[in-house]
DNA sequence: GCCGTAAGTCTTACGTTGTAAGGTACGTCG
DNA sequence: CGACGTACCTTACAACGTAAGACTTACGGC
């Protein structure tokens, strides 16, 4: 009883419990109910600090992304454009990697948090830096896409329907995946973001991209 | 009385009603009891024909795939194999503009629907007749993402945020986002899918990677 | 005619969700 | 002391997905 020295809920208590709870029971798990009882209080005691769940969807979506830069600004610039915005994406990746969940909902969230702000500004000033026109930036985030922030959605997993999966008589209609599935055999299974969607994949398209972006910098 | 002659329901009613309900009201309207309604039956009449709620998301997903299909079967051929490959992802492209809501579907189910293998199956195939390894169209197909498909889920949107939509303040900490702004100018808002999703920016990030792909297609 | 069986639909009911409305405890300040 | 603002709780409700089971209709065999 003595002991029980309650800690006051806050917004930043909310938002933080949010994160966690996320983070080990999913998305899904994130109800209002929960997020209460996980912090030892009612349901609609949560409503004095937030005004409804989707401010609790775009908070911790700011957390999350406030985390990203802080991770990013520990890097040391580098003078190159392109080493510099790969290492820079590469550590944003990194804490995707902590929370599986953000993805999906940074790709619903409509709202823009201001740390995502934030990052996109420092993206921009790196690649200005690097000689790039505003409107080549701006091409150059639209084409990265989902990327830029440090994750791609796949929504194709060749390694998912490995021969088993898929039932024989569509395989049959499928010679192609077939054939590339048997030769690819994909041997880590499930070692980061999203299916197959290992760092390698992700690295080689993200350079197809900083590379071809390179040569149009160059040729401007 | 007489006249009401009453369609029975079907697997591939309810689907289409369903695709026809996320077209007009958008996926959140999409629930059980309102696509009921719209087929002048009740709720758990559904169930019959479907097992769940989640079945409904993954047929209205294969729905929209053959729709791809069956588009992208009406494209000629052609000889090489980039704007082959890129006539198909647009003409993909536009199924998606018809249904705005599938992106966000598409991205969230796990259970890969049988014409978006077919759809798969064919686009390597291409790829395969246009002198690409096994392995480098598996890296192709990371490396496109869901643009193979012929979307990209925008997390950023510049235009959204044009000076008067972020605080002031805000905006002070952002210079060289404030500065690209001023100077892109965005003219045609929202006409393409997501948000600021342009037409434009969608086959300029599309070409970086075709581009990128066929270099290394080339010195392989 | 009657009955059994199956397919298709409807009724009712339950648990879970977000949240509106209003009550309660506890400062602090007049 | 009492009023008031802050923080939290209680109760209640509508909307959701769906389990359980009853009703309706069509049809083949007796």
């Amino acid at each position: 009883m003595t002991t029980d020295a309650r800690i006051p809920l806050s917004r930043k208590r909310v938002l933080r419990a949010a994160v966690g709870l996320a983070d080990e029971h999913g998305l899904r798990a994130l109800t209002m109910r929960r997020l209460a009882e996980e912090l030892g209080a009612e349901a609609m005691s949560l409503y004095y600090h937030v005004a409804k769940k989707e401010e609790v969807l775009d908070g911790i979506v700011d957390v999350v992304a406030q985390e990203i830069n802080e991770a990013v600004e520990r890097l040391d610039p580098g003078a190159d454009w392109k080493p510099a915005v790969r290492q820079r994406i590469l550590a944003a990746r990194r804490v995707f990697l902590r929370h599986r969940w953000a993805p999906e909902l940074f790709e619903t969230r409509s709202a823009t948090s201001p740390a995502v702000l934030r990052y996109y500004d420092a993206l921009v000033g790196l690649m200005r830096d690097g000689g790039f026109s505003y409107d080549l930036v701006h091409h150059a985030l639209h084409a990265l896409g989902s990327r830029a922030l440090g994750f791609t959605q796949e929504l194709f997993d060749p390694s998912a329907g490995s021969s088993a999966d898929v039932p024989a008589d569509l395989a049959a209609g499928l010679p192609n995946l077939v054939g590339m599935l048997s030769e690819i055999a994909h041997d880590d299974p499930e070692s980061a973001l999203g299916w197959c969607d290992d760092q390698t994949e992700f690295e080689f398209g993200l350079d197809v991209i900083l590379d071809g972006l390179d040569r149009l910098r160059d040729q401007a």
